[in-house]
RNA sequence: GGCGGCAUCGCCAAGCGGUAAGGCAAGGGAUUGCAAAUCCCUCAUCUCCGGUUCAAAUCCGGAUGCCGCCUCCA
């Protein structure tokens, strides 16, 4: 049984085939860096983590690309274009190189926070220009672009297959224009490949006068270097489909004259207690907004990842609390199933694990069915429960665990130290119950809680867990 | 105006023609010095109105509500 994926290109679940057995080569739109990434930006980004994870979890040989977009984009087509990072730079009055620097930064903490596999590469456009101007030349040379007034821009008739990802035509996007008029373009719908305003801080030289290049170029012309002309997979938001997915096509099929990605992946949007995220309205967060509130990377993760990525997601504060809870019980389940020293044989247990595995991966084959997968899990979660494993049993079920966590990378690592302070608490409390002066162990107990620090009595002793937020682990001492 | 998506328990969320998975919350019970953790039990007929079918949350038509794209947005 294959994967089967949702390519937007044809509107249908298709099984998976890579162009080369056994390897994925896989491009997502990434971040801009002239500004935090906020939780919308990183459900798309952990759509691309799952994706990946799974391919790598069902063997294939994948090659990650993630492109970091820092020169910024223009207002339109029009001279009085502004460009984010620039507009950033002017208000902090910093050279667009810091104020790159400083949120590429940013991003790269956002991702360890949410536990994201790193990509392969990383490639920046700033880094990127010499690619992109020979793709422009390319096109020029085969008639498919042309230079007005120093800007070159793509001739959107002589590609007929436009509108195809989209599902617009060129004469419903006529028909629906709300275009600026360019009297330059021959036609409203060409877009730039290389413009130019003085106004711009970051410029390069090119044959057609200094300037900087257009928003889609930078796709084609990177995810081309690193992946090759055609590409398996290529994920990205919703908004992206249409105008940037759309010309990317045209670019990079106009270019080679080989179709440039093979299945399409693109993520809904997430609604923030159910409204569109905007600032205006009060409902921006960024990932490390939630993680001051005191939500783990990987409560957040987890919530995200639990709503399927082709339905518009719903980031509340109670699906953080819910989020949070869940995140913590299946830590202790792990947790506990690694104390677990006792021999005991368990006949039936094999089996069990052995159909929750198939489920959980039948789910996720099927256009990463996150929610089946997961309740293929808690299903396995209660049927170890209700029985006592022993060490084979637990160490079987252990490595199901791992691979459930190698796709939603939610375990919390299992080696935390504890502070002598607490270490001494909990002895304390152990004495107090012994001299059975409980008032002074339950005074204990509530000041480790404050701590993040829960206890749980179990026969032969105390097990203890930091309780999830930042940096939160699960560890237990007897 | 053009194109597209969604509507399932208090909250989150599967299901894609054969009689409603799972998580969180809630209530009852077991266990516990008390807790915690864990286990057992309880907890929805699927926005509304028509239609197709032996059979519909699932297909068709309509209504209502919400969301996205139409050249800076994941």
């Amino acid at each position: 049984m294959a994967i089967q994926l949702y390519n937007t290109l044809t509107k249908q679940k298709e099984p998976f085939v890579p162009l080369e057995p056994g390897k994925v080569r896989m491009y997502n739109c990434g971040p801009t860096v002239y500004n935090f990434a906020h939780v919308g930006n990183f459900r798309s980004f952990l759509l691309a983590d799952l994706l990946r994870r799974y391919f790598d979890y069902r063997g294939f040989d994948v090659r990650q690309v993630m492109n970091i977009t820092d020169v910024g984009h223009l207002l339109a087509d029009a001279d009085a274009g502004v460009d984010k990072v620039e507009e950033e730079a002017r208000k902090q009055k910093k050279d667009p190189y810091a104020i790159v620097a400083f949120y590429l930064d940013a991003f790269m903490r956002d991702v360890e926070a949410l536990n994201l596999r790193p990509a392969h590469h990383y490639p920046r456009a700033t880094e990127h220009v010499p690619e992109m101007l020979a793709l422009v030349e390319k096109l020029l040379k085969g008639g498919y672009a042309y230079v007005a007034k120093g800007a070159v821009y793509f001739d959107v008739s002589r590609f007929p297959a436009y509108g195809r990802l989209s599902g617009n035509s060129l004469e419903a996007l006529k028909a629906g224009a709300r275009i600026e008029i360019n009297p330059d373009k021959k036609q409203p719908y060409d877009f730039a490949l290389w413009k130019q305003d003085p106004l711009h801080l970051m410029q390069w030289d090119s044959p057609w006068g200094r300037g900087f290049p257009g928003w889609h170029i930078e796709c084609s012309a990177m995810a081309m270097k690193y992946l090759g002309e055609s590409i398996d997979v290529h994920t990205g938001g919703e908004d992206n489909i249409f105008p940037h997915h759309e010309c990317e096509i045209a670019q990079s099929e106009a270019a080679t004259g080989r179709p440039f990605v093979k299945y399409w992946v693109h993520t809904r949007h997430l609604l923030v207690e159910g409204e569109k995220m905007s600032k205006s309205v009060g409902n921006f967060y960024t990932i490390r907004d939630l993680v001051k509130m005191g939500y783990s990377g990987k409560a957040i993760r987890y919530l995200l990842l639990s709503t399927h990525y082709r339905q518009n997601a719903n980031l509340t504060f109670d699906g953080l609390e819910a989020a949070k809870k869940t995140v913590d019980r299946i830590n202790a389940f792990a947790q506990n199933l690694r104390d677990v020293s006792a021999e005991k044989p368990n006949p039936e247990l094999m089996d069990t694990i052995k159909r929750a595995r198939s489920q959980f991966v039948e789910s996720l084959d099927d256009d990463l069915n996150v929610s089946a997968a997961l309740a293929a899990f808690f299903e396995l979660m209660t049927a170890v429960n209700r029985i006592e494993v022993g060490r084979e049993g637990a160490a079987a079920t252990l490595t199901f665990v791992d691979e459930v966590d190698q796709v939603f990378g939610i375990l919390e690592s299992a080696h935390v130290v504890l502070s002598d302070e607490v270490e001494r608490l909990i002895r304390a409390r152990e004495q107090a119950r012994r001299d059975k002066d409980f008032a002074r162990a339950d005074a204990i107990r509530d000041q480790l809680k404050g701590m993040a620090i829960a206890l749980e009595d179990v026969p032969g002793g105390v097990r203890w867990k930091k309780m999830s937020g930042p940096g939160g682990g699960t560890v237990s001492l007897r």
